[in-house]
DNA sequence: CTTCAGGTACGACTTGAATCGTACCTCAAG
DNA sequence: CTTGAGGTACGATTCAAGTCGTACCTGAAG
């Protein structure tokens, strides 16, 4: 059960242009922002995320986020998971996620 | 010749999502990489940017940087100028203007 | 006054992105 | 084996966004 890496572009190859229309939907935004408030980075399942949306826009909002370079997709076979690649983030643009903790206006509060 | 500004949001009413959704543009992300290199922030013609599009659509993106608050316009009547918005972005989500000078793999980032 | 460059308004076109329906795959548990 | 949950592939639909053509406005310079 291994569950091998999915593909992603690699750290030095990460687009601004991409990534910021990456963070553009709500939705990708939502599960990005999850992920950066975990600072122990552990593999999380695809739909622990909340997203009120289909399996397969699921599945494609996913997939953008790997392919834009921010998160590692394992696949297991019948499941999969996901990780922050917060290094290569933290690397190629640090400040991003920090960034992403500013959601709110009032607050940044930290849980 | 006063020029009046162009309405734009508060500093605390900056959405992040809008700021991305208008950063994922080429051309828009191109003047505010510009703006944010200078430091100065002096106020700046609207064709001082050398943007390959036609003057209808140059007029749209200024638009678009202007209601996600992240530049002023000054309307003079037959011009305009632009000013970007440092201190209110700055303030809102610090690191994004720093962000932008990284666009390059190793562009601001001495290695 | 007229001319002209800079800018806007409105509409039309086109492309890309988000969404979901249907069908299919994968694997673990019965 | 069969079943069922999680996920993917493909296509269709819908909608937002980037682009430009035409027409019009504004102010400075002739």
């Amino acid at each position: 059960m291994a569950g091998r890496n999915l593909a992603g572009p690699e750290a030095d190859a990460l687009d601004l242009g991409t990534v910021f229309r990456a963070l553009a939907d709500e939705h990708r935004r939502s599960v990005m922002t999850e992920l950066a408030a975990d600072r122990s980075d552990s593999e999380r399942g695809c739909n622990s995320f909340d997203l009120p949306i289909s399996k397969q826009t699921q599945t494609h909002h996913f997939r953008v986020l790997r392919e834009a370079g921010l998160i590692d997709e394992i696949d297991y076979g019948n499941r999969k998971g996901v990780r922050l690649r917060r290094a290569d983030i933290d690397k190629r643009f640090p400040g991003l996620l920090t960034l992403l903790g500013a959601e709110s206006p009032g607050g940044t509060a930290p849980r």
